[in-house]
DNA sequence: CCAATTTAGTTTCACCTGAAACTATTTCCA
DNA sequence: TGGAAATAGTTTCAGGTGAAACTAAATTGG
């Protein structure tokens, strides 16, 4: 029970050449499992109970608050706040409209645009699940001690970042 | 330049009934992003300069370290070790073969087995891979103070521990 | 005005992926 | 022994996924 081999003598110690890489040590790879292993759990739960993949409950995540709001959404929005993308949203939609977990109103305004809103149906699972996943988020951070806890607010916010702009710096040369 | 919010009253305080659910504040889902977008940057570096794809440079990566301490591994070590399944494992195995970076022999005393070996080539990525990963690493954690380095790898390692357990409670019955 | 560009959203294509079935070999034990 | 069960690894099949192409509507500017 006591695997330490801290990662470098002085941590965030820049990497020398030569330096062997023990993948369970790498961050990225680390954070992948646990990401992945939570994404599993999750989407059994959604997939069994209630026939929902994860991009479909994200979807129905943003239009159940946004309902709650009054703020009706369309697809391009619902891409924007759940960080997916459009096709992904697009596919995630036809499935839920399908379902008749979702109503569609084309906009009279500008008829690109189509307003989604969660159908009585809709709604009724909506409010079955979030119960569930706050209920999963709570098991999964109830080890946590109150500073861990915001701790790990705090470093989901500054890797998310920080990630964001390396990941803009590391793609290669933009066109002109 | 300030959404603060937090979860619940106290943090990690059971969910009750009627609780809205905030994508951007659900756990869960932040972890996907945070993952994903890092995964995305590492498969870029990795995809465009050397033609491997996540899945075979988790592959290299532990035979490269079993190589350096002289362990041959077979397919199924490999598996645990990256935690891939070994359908992944035998189909990024048998591009790293198409591409001359792996080599394979049998293992003379049980004929299922085969031993892994990284070739002169695959040896040469290798070395040039590992640098890379450790300095996105490195500038990824960059930003993180002494403390938020540790707890992070606290964290990593209570939540993976924590979701496993959960992977399993909340799967359905098992057969007897 | 109306042609060029932009924006919303969908479809296509090529690839990745996991689960389940399958093959080959070895181990277990009656 | 020898047949049942386990193990290593591969193949098949049935979706899921992102990038790029595409359609339709709206905006822009000459």
């Amino acid at each position: 029970m006591s695997e330490k081999a801290p990662r470098s003598p002085s941590p965030a110690a820049p990497a020398r050449p030569g330096d062997p890489l023990q993948l369970d040590l790498f961050v990225p790879y680390r954070l992948s499992v646990l990401s992945n292993l939570i994404s599993h759990t999750v989407a059994t739960i959604y997939g069994e109970r209630f026939g929902l993949a994860i991009p479909e409950w994200r979807v129905m995540a943003v239009l159940g608050l946004a309902q709650h709001q009054g703020t009706p959404m369309c697809a391009n929005a619902v891409a924007q706040r759940t960080e997916m993308d459009k096709v992904q949203v697009s596919r995630a939609v036809s499935r839920l409209l399908a379902m008749g977990l979702l109503g569609r109103t084309v906009d009279k305004a500008d008829r690109r645009k189509a307003n989604l809103t969660l159908t009585a149906a809709g709604t009724t699972v909506y409010q079955q699940i979030v119960p569930l996943a706050l209920q999963y988020e709570g098991e999964l951070l109830d080890t946590l001690e109150t500073d861990e806890l915001m701790m790990l607010e705090r470093l989901l916010d500054k890797l998310t970042k920080t990630a964001r702009g390396l990941s803009a710096s590391f793609r290669p040369a933009e066109a002109p």
